[in-house]
DNA sequence: CTTGGAATGTCAACAAAGCTGACGTATTGT
DNA sequence: ACAATACGTCAGCTTTGTTGACATTCCAAG
């Protein structure tokens, strides 16, 4: 709509025009429905939906948590997140601590069942993901993170740095 | 994890390890919050969902659509799309006129009043998406979609490419 | 021309997963 | 001793996905 009003900028604008940004939305959306469609297809057949993965990867990530972290990390109220630990848990995927230096803390940890799984799901995602990268290349899997970063709200950007670069 | 193991390979692959992946992963789903977060302020005001604000942003980009033709972009079920549908025609911001050629089909329209929520959402949205683009540069923002792009499903991008270059 | 099947859209009922609010219990720290 | 914190739970509501049943419309085969 713009490029007639700004024609000493070339095309160095360009990619903020409306129509491009646009297009960048309706990207986001189509790709997060492929971004989670492997992982639903596996979680679908035990009985679990999005929310059991999303506990599942961060317990994973972050060994020994607590529910308290957990809740700020996926940014859910407790009563929501309870709900599906407590299935987990029942089920034996989880297993759910007292803390020692503070007993009212609970420490979560993934049992060998859970971990099968969270393998099976982070395989799947992962598995596209990598199609994704090594279609697009370096350069461009650059850019997407950088993109990506950016739209992060300043709280959850921190979450996400904090975990940034943790060694295996 | 297996830097060790292909050092013949230099700094080329490096971009493809497990960790490297998990990382998009997790910029993913941080990301996904960010990006809904002010259109689902405004929505929440107004007592609808994400829903909605999918379907009025679909209407728009494609006036006359089809109910049918809406269902297989947003990949949900008739009757969960109709739901979303009746209330949006029920306040009228959407406005469903039968089809001349075929009765069967209802061509949706955005009516006055859903033009202007629309362009509040799609505002809204856009704001958070100009900033990052405008943060990340234009060289980023091609990464960015090019990943995107290959993330989806084939059938999705297929929609996604039919809208592709629609002139305003 | 009729009639049966396919396509389109609507209504009803249920499930997953988010939310608020209230409350109980154990533990910690002042 | 007492207030604050961490966690769990009950009850109830909302959004948005699902399947199943049904009405309307179109089209094509007989």
């Amino acid at each position: 709509m713009a490029e007639g009003l700004q024609p000493q900028l070339g095309q160095s604008l360009l990619f903020l025009t409306d129509e491009q940004l646009r297009k960048g939305i309706e990207a986001m959306f189509f790709a997060y429905r492929g971004f989670t469609a492997d992982p639903d297809r596996i979680l679908a057949q035990k009985g679990y939906g999005r929310a059991h993965h999303r506990a599942i990867h961060f317990i994973h990530r972050s060994p020994g948590t607590t529910v308290n972290n957990l809740l700020s990390i996926l940014g859910v109220t407790k009563q929501s997140l309870n709900r599906v630990l407590r299935t987990l848990i029942e089920d034996g995927l989880v297993e759910s601590t007292v803390g020692t230096r503070d007993k009212r803390e609970r420490h979560l940890h993934l049992t060998g069942d859970g971990a099968v799984l969270e393998r099976a799901l982070s395989d799947a995602q992962r598995d596209r993901m990598r199609a994704a990268y090594r279609a697009a290349g370096p350069a461009a899997v650059a850019g997407f993170r950088q993109v990506l970063e950016a739209m992060m709200d300043e709280e959850t950007r921190h979450h996400y740095e904090a975990m940034k670069d943790r060694p295996e």
